[in-house]
DNA sequence: GCGACAG
DNA sequence: ATCTTGTCGC
């Protein structure tokens, strides 16, 4: 692979993100989750993408896709790595979701087109990106109570969010994925929550992608 | 040169 | 991401 030909994609597909809210359906009715986990020591990229209801955030149908893994995990390259597998995922979808949360950063990319982003853009839907720890940027300390925040800046732009989901536990990056504004993501974001650390969306994703016993579980009932 | 570094 | 049990704290 050529890491200078990636990062001038990058670059390119970063100029034609969607910052701004651009939903077609308002309040969404279908939310989406997408996550990736791997098998056989990594040989194979598995993405899960799941579908909510909203606002009852039920669990209505879930998908699994699997693939070779094309590329090894290189910082700030990662969507290169996973999106063909969520696409895999995506076209076995029954329903598309409105609005989809993406396990990953979004913008808050130092290149600004995290996996959120440039997923988003593949599939022309508004995306949302929930990372769980910091790539690039820098903020200001939060606050122990939960619901505390702080923006998320990088060479002085504010590029997300960092917010305080729950008590004691460490805070989630929250950024622009595509067609939707950064502080709208932060708004569904909070919308999604049902006591968990990560929305809903995410965290199904999660369960379902790294077969989680909670999901498997879930499965059988 | 040194440290940082989504999943 | 993944390999993995118990364990400390609320």
């Amino acid at each position: 692979m050529d890491i200078q030909a990636l990062r001038a994609e990058q670059l390119q597909r970063a100029a034609e993100v969607v910052r701004h809210d651009d939903f077609d359906v308002m309040p969404p009715r279908l939310i989406g989750g997408a996550d990736v986990g791997f098998e056989q020591g990594g040989d194979v990229t598995r993405a899960a993408m799941i579908i909510l209801e909203y606002p009852s955030l039920k669990l209505i149908e879930y998908k699994v896709a699997r693939i070779a893994t094309i590329m090894p995990y290189i910082p700030g390259f990662l969507s290169f790595r996973e999106y063909p597998a969520l696409l895999a995922a995506w076209e076995l979808l029954e329903q598309k979701p409105d609005l989809l949360f993406v396990d990953g950063h979004g913008i808050s990319h130092p290149r600004r087109l995290g996996v959120a982003s440039h997923f988003g853009m593949l599939v022309d839907v508004p995306t949302i990106g929930v990372a769980k720890r910091r790539l690039c940027g820098r903020f200001e300390p939060l606050d122990e109570e939960p619901g505390s925040q702080q923006p998320l800046m990088d060479k002085g732009e504010k590029i997300g969010w960092v917010w305080r989901s729950k008590k004691r536990c460490n805070p989630l990056f929250v950024s622009t994925g595509h067609r939707v504004s950064i502080d709208t993501a932060l708004q569904w974001v909070q919308n999604c929550m049902a006591g968990y650390r990560l929305p809903e969306p995410t965290r199904w994703a999660d369960a379902v992608a790294s077969e989680r016993t909670a999901f498997l579980r879930w499965q059988e009932g």
